[in-house]
DNA sequence: TTACTATATTGCAATATTACGATTAATAAA
DNA sequence: TTTATTAATCGTAATATTGCAATATAGTAA
């Protein structure tokens, strides 16, 4: 049916997989790489750098946004990009955890 | 068009979004979730403990070993399942450097 | 052999995602 | 005001994903 059945899962699986999912497609993860190489704003030249035309990089950006991963301050005609530090970390907290279970004990046949 | 321009990025960026995606599910996530639990090979109960379709299931843990993030060894009728360790480790390293770009120096306006 | 059990595959319907041309909205510059 | 610039939104086509019923496959047990 092409419908998640979220009802099925914890509240932490369903954000885990929601972070997962704004990181899986490589033009959502070349936009934050350029966010944090520049440690700035980035202003206008995102299409450029990425290589998507503008209205694609426009609909990335709304989705980085949906789940406050980056903010964007108008200034101008433009508007300016930047990671959300806050919402950076604590993304980090929960999808670290995930990543970080133990695998000491695994024992397989 | 629905389809990744994949050629437009790294592979290291088209690597972090395959890592991604795959946990870009809250089945996916769930069933990860419980091999690590159980610290062994899960036997068949997985399709009563995630509470999706038995073909459903198949086709995520089939999403899973594409990846190489669980491997399964056939044991009479039943396929048991395990987290893929190295596999797992390596994928973290990959993840966790993405994760971890430095905040410290970002400066917003 | 036949019956049973467990998992995989196939085929399909519903929905989601990706990408972009065309347009719109908002501000800046002339 | 007119024109240019920049980013968002709309509309649409192509492809991907999700979920499951039906079926196939493979092993076990009788």
């Amino acid at each position: 049916m092409g419908l998640t059945k979220t009802e099925k899962f914890t509240d932490l699986q369903n954000q885990i997989a929601d972070f997962a999912k704004v990181f899986g497609h490589p033009a959502r993860v070349a936009i934050l790489e350029h966010l944090f190489q520049l440690n700035s704003c980035v202003c206008g030249d995102l299409v450029k750098e990425i290589g998507l035309a503008q209205p694609t990089i426009s609909q990335h950006l709304k989705e980085l946004k949906k789940l406050n991963l980056i903010k964007g301050n108008i200034s101008g005609t433009s508007v300016c990009y930047c990671i959300n530090s806050e919402k950076w970390t604590s993304m980090k907290t929960v999808m670290e955890q995930f990543l970080n279970q133990d695998l000491k004990n695994l024992n397989c046949c």
